[in-house]
DNA sequence: TCCTTTCGTATTTTT
DNA sequence: TACGAAAGGA
């Protein structure tokens, strides 16, 4: 029998426990992530069940690369791709996939992304007659409440009969939205995020077959962060779990960050409800923080209200105290914090990978950046846009998606005017009408002489423009049928053909940037290249690869991590939100201000207590020493505008805080404290 | 159609 | 302040 070595007795537990189904509440720095991977080991190892039977749901790839990553090093890598981790999205795609019909789909449907889906959204009122867009926030607002309709199950129909019925708060707009949305995109045979989870649900509700089918396939499932499930997530784990009801569920109340992203932190009471047996397992030894920051932390969660009460204890002493320092403003305070690491860095050799500065809105990482970048310190910068929102990526996978879908009208709109054929908004809003009143999709519509002697004789410029490039993707699509091996170089072509290079250099003064955008479409090449090498037999085929790139963005991860790798001795700078997970021997909590941590809006909404639980997320990155930062002034909005403490810092025990004298108030003081600390710094530098 | 100016508005973000 | 989006001119 295979023994567990280097755990505590609550670990132990949890690993080896599976009479009835599993809550741990694992606390912050808990070992959380071994857990799970010891307890696949030990299904695998003493419980013999398949390692192809065991499923592990996160909710990032991220997330699930790393564990596949540990899993890789203790079982080796014949077990692990047998193994199904995957993210909620890979899993709910993958059972649409496997029975596409049954779910009202076609095979080779279109996964629309977010962006892809507010401009969809944004397209609906233009076909109302009235003829403006609607505006950017207000599609916004539209699209998260037809996103919290579907994260909450509730179809249209149903929207509308509880708004009969009830007082609901929400318009009834909002629902006609929801309905012609829905309708939109079964039209386009296409797909949101949220119906990757929503439409599996639906199906595995409705379809016995099916849902047995599944049931069968997972003798185990396992889930990560549980705490941030929304309601669809949790029926879907409760349809692939009912019959056998072995699954352990892993989470933290306490770190519950995204409940305005739906995320229902009382899923873990439901749990309790729906499976009266459920067995919950807390661990509360932390090894990651000393004793001080731990109490800090405790004692500012126990603001909070409590279900299961949970208190987190370390065995690495008490360390230092918690620093806490007020700044006059917060170019000051950013000042401050980068002096302090440079001086820190250079008495004690850290590697500049050991420090993170954390703050609560991406707005404040400018300040950072800058005196990082006056001092030449490298530094990380967390969340930034990824690859696949990025515009120049956007061009490649729009063509691309018409040559595996030429009725693909997202598509279809996102590349016909890139660079500019003269085609504009009148024109397309009059392909657009066409294609309605026909039923026809925007490339079909176009080539039609009906369609073209519609747009006059002024138009002949632009009609001959858009025919070439129609004509291309039509002989590109037969190139591809013929050799689907070619895709690397006909990317490679198209982007020579539009003279991509030179459109860059229109958008953008920099020549780094236009570089690093161009370096970008190469790669997005190379990685369609790989991902297709031995799977894609023909230009119908694009469909699922694409489809698979959007929802696991997992390639460029390696890239990624490549950079990581070598820049060990680069800064983290992060909001709150993006730290999760993550730690560091030296941490900056930034910031701690009323308005700011909590958030103004939280206070207006009654939300404070996701901000405590954020602050705690904060404090608990820490693993030795913690720095709070303050500023007595912050600029808002152009105006300097005087700030009051949080009341987070009055929810500390004032015995491991070591507030830094209140005399430096006074702003030249403190700038004269700052130059004269970079000038000894410099100095010793020299020598 | 496209480029410039002006205006209004401000969390957190993954798939 | 600083960005993106609406509006107005070429």
């Amino acid at each position: 029998m295979h023994q567990v070595l280097n755990l505590n007795s609550a670990q132990r537990s949890a690993i080896k426990y599976l009479e009835t189904p599993l809550l741990v509440i694992a606390g912050a720095g808990s070992g959380k992530t071994r857990v799970i991977t010891e307890k696949i080991y030990y299904l695998i190892e003493t419980a013999k069940i398949l390692p192809n039977k065991i499923f592990a749901i996160t909710f990032t790839n991220k997330a699930a690369l790393e564990m596949r990553e540990r899993l890789g090093k203790k079982l080796g890598p014949t077990v692990t791709t047998e193994m199904q981790v995957s993210t909620f999205h890979t899993l709910g795609f993958n059972i649409l996939k496997h029975d596409p019909e049954a779910a009202g789909l076609r095979s080779g449907f279109t996964l629309l992304d977010d962006q892809d889906a507010l401009n969809l959204i944004r397209s609906l009122t233009e076909a109302q007659a009235s003829f403006n867009k609607m505006d950017k926030a207000e599609a916004e607002k539209i699209a998260a409440e037809i996103s919290r309709f579907k994260n909450n199950l509730i179809s249209p129909e149903q929207a509308l009969k509880k708004q009969s019925q009830t007082n609901s708060p929400v318009s009834p707009v909002i629902i006609k939205f929801y309905e012609r949305y829905t309708r939109q995109l079964k039209a386009f045979n296409a797909v949101d995020f949220d119906d990757l989870i929503t439409l599996p649900v639906k199906l595995l509700k409705e379809n016995i077959k099916i849902r047995e089918y599944w049931q069968r396939q997972i003798d185990y499932l396992l889930i990560d962060e549980y705490q941030d499930t929304n309601e669809s997530q949790y029926q879907l784990i409760k349809l692939l779990t009912e019959h056998k009801k072995a699954f352990t569920a892993v989470g933290d109340d306490d770190q519950s960050i995204y409940a305005w992203r739906g995320a229902r932190p009382e899923n873990i009471e439901h749990l309790k409800l729906d499976f009266p047996n459920l067995k919950i397992i807390l661990l509360e030894q932390n090894y990651r923080s000393t004793r001080n920051i731990l109490t800090a932390a405790n004692y500012l969660i126990q603001h909070n209200p409590h279900l299961v009460q949970k208190k987190l204890y370390s065995e690495l002493g008490d360390g230092e105290p918690i620093k806490i320092i007020h700044c006059p403003d917060e170019n000051i305070e950013a000042e401050r914090i980068v002096s302090d690491i440079i001086g820190h860095q250079f008495q004690n050799k850290t590697p500049l990978s050991n420090y993170a500065i954390l703050y609560r809105g991406n707005h404040q990482a400018m300040l950072f950046e800058k005196q990082l970048q006056i001092h030449r310190l490298p530094y990380n910068l967390s969340g930034g846009m990824s690859l696949f929102s990025r515009s120049e990526i956007k061009d490649i996978l729009g063509f691309i998606r018409l040559l595996g879908n030429p009725h693909d009208d997202a598509a279809f709109l996102r590349v016909i005017n890139t660079p500019k054929r003269e085609m504009g908004p009148i024109s397309l809003e009059k392909l657009g009408l066409y294609a309605k009143e026909r039923n026809l999709s925007l490339f079909s519509s176009f080539q039609e002489i009906g369609f073209q002697s519609q747009l006059g004789l002024k138009a002949q410029k632009t009609i001959e423009k858009v025919n070439l490039f129609l004509n291309l993707i039509k002989n590109t699509q037969r190139k591809i049928n013929q050799n689907p091996n070619l895709l690397k170089n006909i990317l490679e072509e198209y982007l020579e053909y539009l003279d991509y290079y030179a459109h860059l250099e229109s958008l953008s003064e920099d020549p780094l940037v236009i570089k690093k955008r161009y370096e970008n479409c190469l790669f997005l090449i190379q990685l369609v290249d790989e991902l297709g090498k031995n799977s894609l037999k023909d230009s119908a085929g694009l469909c699922e690869l694409l489809n698979r790139l959007l929802i696991s963005q997992t390639q460029e991860k390696e890239v990624l991590d490549k950079e990581k790798n070598q820049d060990l001795g680069k800064i983290t700078l992060s909001t709150l939100h993006a730290s999760k997970g993550l730690e560091f021997p030296y941490v900056f909590l930034t910031g701690l201000e009323e308005g700011l941590l909590p958030h103004q809006n939280s206070i207006d909404s009654n939300t404070v207590e996701e901000e405590r639980r954020l602050t705690y997320v904060g404090i608990t990155r820490a693993q030795s020493n913690l720095t709070i930062t303050l500023c007595t002034h912050r600029n808002k909005f152009g105006e300097k505008i005087k700030t009051t403490p949080s009341r987070f810092l009055n929810e500390l025990p004032t015995e491991v805080l070591y507030v830094e004298g209140e005399l430096s108030n006074n702003q030249t003081e403190q700038k004269k404290v700052n130059s004269q600390k970079l000038e000894t710094l410099k100095q010793l530098f020299k020598k």
